[in-house]
DNA sequence: GTCATTCCTGACCATTTGGTCAACATATTT
DNA sequence: AAATATGTTGACCAAATGGTCAGGAATGAC
């Protein structure tokens, strides 16, 4: 029989870009040029117009290249906006902010959204086109709800400090649905006819009014403090 | 010289269907089941995504008469987005209905977009794509900008009786495009696990918040009833 | 240095798609 | 009914696109 036995743990602990090879380096390079290219691509010509002669011209990079690192255009994407999501879940969670009142949670949303917006309006249009395309292509609906989702749920958690226990998680959901929609709604329209300084100006005095309205659809006073 | 003078008034009055030929009626049908299924065919794939033959093939139709009628599928897409403008914009200024105060007017504008959204959710479908497009393709956006700024000035005429003369038209522009940019960012993102009763039920107590934030943004109280 | 491995390349082929057109079908005129 | 006009069809071709692969370049092991 067995004399000893070994329990062997093999711990693989991933540090970023250390103890990879000059091959591993470049193939890493090469994919992140596919993938900045990509996003490029997507936010100018829209996902399903976009092609991969496309991305790899733009990335320039030869086209089979491509296929080395993506199984399709649709995988790409998908990756991009799950990590477009958890970029803008980080932004509303930064910092170690700790918003005092539920109106302070609420500004502090729009804000971190209205600066995702204006910082990386690449990935905000990409998510903007994803979302949308959620109902729409068949091929790539199932692996995005997912992110969206998650995209919800942080925003309820962060506001559900703020609202009694008694609160259901329908009204909370649709509370995440009105800051999401009103947010993604406005800047998508303000495009038309706006530039980025009037957006920077509009969306200001809106705040304060949305602000307080989701506040007293939670059935908080406008002017609560506590 | 001439004696008699006439004065020949033409008078051309298109009436529906009605002086067509057996032919044109023909012809009318067929394009009208093109129309259809392009927008069909566009809410379900995308407009980037479809083809001519899913067009075809769906309306039953050869493919070369697609050709007969439009020049490719933006120009059906063209067509689409303006008559879905045009009937939304119906809706809201429908059976010479008068608010009697913003509050109510703002209530008007939200139900009017959430019965088109239930009624004709293909065509709202269609108008948030395009809506999207703006921005994105190439080919289609300087003849959609059009549309979706009539629809915005619609709202504005809405509006504009119950605010101050002195209102300047930028922040009238904000209060449209905070309309639209909730209604239709809101119901694109309510479809994430929410049926479309429960849509329902959520949009009716946001409403009223909603309608509240916006009349305090005009600097109205939200209680006030003139 | 040589050899093996990993990664990249773009010419190449198969499939899809946009767009045309001669033939056909239906309607209108004479 | 014959001739003309209008509308429809789907086979057909050219262009665009997805995807592959033998060969080349860079890197790693020896």
């Amino acid at each position: 029989m067995v004399r000893n036995d070994y329990i062997v743990i093999i711990m693989v602990i991933e540090v970023e870009n250390v103890a990879l090879t000059r091959s591993e380096k470049r193939a890493e390079k090469t994919r992140k040029k596919l993938e900045i290219s990509a996003l490029s691509v997507f936010t100018e010509y829209g996902l399903d117009a976009t092609t991969i002669d496309d991305i790899t011209q733009r990335a320039d990079v030869g086209k089979g290249t491509f296929y080395r690192h993506f199984k399709d255009k649709y995988e790409v994407a998908t990756i991009l906006v799950g990590r477009a999501i958890d970029e803008l879940i980080l932004r509303l969670q930064k910092d170690g902010y700790r918003p005092g009142s539920l109106t302070e949670a609420l500004e502090h949303l729009l804000d971190a959204h209205y600066r995702f917006f204006v910082d990386e309006s690449d990935k905000f249009i990409l998510l903007f086109q994803g979302r949308l395309l959620v109902k729409l292509d068949r091929k790539i609906s199932e692996q995005m709800e997912g992110p969206y989702n998650l995209y919800l749920e942080a925003m309820e958690q962060m506001l559900s400090p703020f609202v009694g226990e008694k609160i259901d998680s329908m009204k909370m959901r649709r509370l995440a649905c009105a800051v999401a929609g009103f947010v993604f709604g406005f800047f998508s329209f303000a495009m038309i006819g706006m530039g980025l300084d009037e957006v920077e100006t509009s969306i200001q005095p809106l705040r304060q009014s949305f602000v307080r309205s989701l506040s007293s659809f939670l059935g908080h006073f406008p002017n609560e403090q506590r």
